[in-house]
DNA sequence: TTTAATGTAACTATAATGGTTACATTAAAA
DNA sequence: TTTTAATGTAACCATTATAGTTACATTAAA
């Protein structure tokens, strides 16, 4: 494991949350999710604890435990899980900082620093073109909608898991 | 060491070789720009070599050595140095494939792979905005230009080093 | 009281980054 | 032809982020 995929499966659980309400389903298991995700539990509930403090989700415990999106799907962009990660700019500055003693390792930081936002406000207004909601819609789309019994399936055999 | 910080040495060092080339004092050499970059010279030449294979560089054996810009600084982008350096998007899909028993799992990565793809391209537009030349430019303007010893001294001082 | 989940600590594995040493190779200049 | 000062590159090691796993305390409705 290397890149980062902690976006991918935030957006995937709660893609996965927002359609087991759809279909009535309640609050939705961290071991549900992990296995459609195909990871531990522990991972999803790591992740969704970030988002909690963000208040994309609400955790239950007790019984029926689970978690459930605080806002409806369509409210919730994709750059508003982003910064619930607390992902910041893909490029980072030196490590250690460079000689002063240079006029460029004086002042290179500050400069690539400003250019960096550029970019990376150009990528965060993409991401917040797009919800959960959408993305939920599209992946449907994709896996056939005239096979609606598809999620239902999935869920059942989760059930009878161990 | 953790953040991917390639892309701000990469453009560290261009910068110094195109500066160094505009004083005429030939091709730089790994040391001189470690002493700025203040790493080791062989991460220097490693992130160089990938450079070179993108021929956005060019290394010089025997003497003098080092190494000089294959173009003007005013024709190279961040953009060409971020994709020379092999830098892909910053998100990830999964690292090991979800379940194809969930219409989510079966479709997430096709979904979020598009969507990565505007993202990464938005930012990738504001990187080409911006050339060496410019970034050299500003990092003049913002140590002072009414000190132009500054960097004559610094590479008198990086050849009395051990 | 039971039960089925969350909350969270602790440990491990893997990979990327980058720092370091060592040494072969190169090519111009003496 | 030898010297010299650099690059080219392999081989390590340290640090950190991600994420997989086990274990167990905590929670709150039934």
């Amino acid at each position: 494991m290397s890149a980062n995929s902690r976006l991918t499966i935030a957006v995937h659980a709660l893609a996965w949350i927002g359609l087991y309400s759809e279909i009535g389903g309640g609050p939705a298991t961290s071991a549900s999710i992990a296995a459609s995700v195909r990871t531990n539990p522990v991972v999803i509930r790591r992740l969704l604890s970030e988002l909690r403090e963000a208040e994309l989700v609400v955790s239950h415990r007790g019984t029926p435990a689970g978690w459930t999106l605080s806002r409806p799907a369509a409210d919730i962009t994709l750059l508003e899980v982003k910064n619930a990660l607390g992902e910041g700019s893909p490029f980072a500055l030196h490590s250690s900082a460079p000689s002063v003693n240079c006029p460029i390792g004086l002042s290179i930081g500050p400069v690539l620093s400003d250019i960096y936002d550029v970019a990376e406000k150009a990528a965060n207004d993409a991401l917040a073109r797009f919800t959960i909601q959408q993305s939920l819609d599209e992946m449907l789309v994709r896996s056939n909608r005239t096979k609606p019994s598809l999620f239902v399936n999935f869920t059942k055999t989760v059930q009878k898991m161990p």
